[in-house]
DNA sequence: CCGTAAGTAGGAAATTTTTCGTACGAAAAA
DNA sequence: TTTTTCGTACGAAAAATTTCCTACTTACGG
């Protein structure tokens, strides 16, 4: 299986269901492909085990995953930082949605969901801090 | 051209393509096929003409766009608001990329534009105003 | 009227994404 | 060793999305 890395370097932006695969990564930290597909089938929607396989080694080919091998299992991990990936996610949902703005695309969504205190707490630190930046 | 609604009546969620073209209605109001289609090459990329009008011809079909016939120029608008479009886009994208939390979406784009103080204002005025809504 | 320009309709093809059947190999159980 | 079980590899097919070619229609200027 060769490696089809972009020349530059740049990984490409997952797929919808590259998305969830990566999800179950980021949440449970580096796993089996099996442990992945039961995963989301008990969280997500009902997938074959060779859909999801197949699935993660084209992610490995494109170079969106990494690999180790332990035995006959082979151990699987996001390529990028989960933080990396979601910023890219949403830099091309903001373009080509949302005016290419992500702080519009932010505002709707916390416009679009029963968000929590404790997550409003959280989102005023941090535009706590970003006002600082700007304000140095 | 048969009209092909989900029976329950619920739009489905556009996809990429479609949301460019969604987007230039929102931000120029109804318009002609090539109208988006020339704004389309201007703002986003390269398309085809028949490119544009087929799509919009299924988003047509799916019941994503309304049109109205003024001789032989065909004018165009959504048929949802853009606001329930956006709210059901990102409620999609937050399932399978962000755990299902909304909150978590807008914190990382917060973090991943050069948001302007204007839009951090603006923002901040509507986590007041959950935050009175949850207070009650 | 007739010809030309500018539009839409519709189908087919190309591309991308997703799914799944089958083959094969290694490890563990018998 | 033999058999069974559990895993990966690979290819092809199916489905979804996108692109484009060609035909038809309408408006308009001569």
């Amino acid at each position: 299986m060769k490696q089809q890395h972009d020349p530059s370097g740049a990984l490409p932006e997952p797929t919808k269901s590259e998305l969830e695969i990566l999800q179950v990564l980021w949440q449970n930290g580096p796993s089996t492909v099996r442990f992945v597909n039961d995963n989301l089938n008990e969280q997500m929607r009902e997938v074959n085990y060779s859909s999801t396989l197949k699935l993660m080694q084209i992610m490995l080919d494109k170079g969106l995953l990494v690999r180790e091998i332990d035995g006959k299992n082979h151990i699987y991990h996001p390529a990028e930082q989960q933080e990396v990936t979601q910023a890219k996610v949403i830099r091309g949902l903001a373009t080509i949605a949302f005016g290419g703005s992500p702080a519009t695309l932010a505002l709707r969504a916390l416009g679009s969901g029963n968000t929590s205190a404790e997550e409003l707490e959280q989102i005023k630190l941090l535009i706590q801090q970003l006002e600082n930046q700007q304000n140095k």
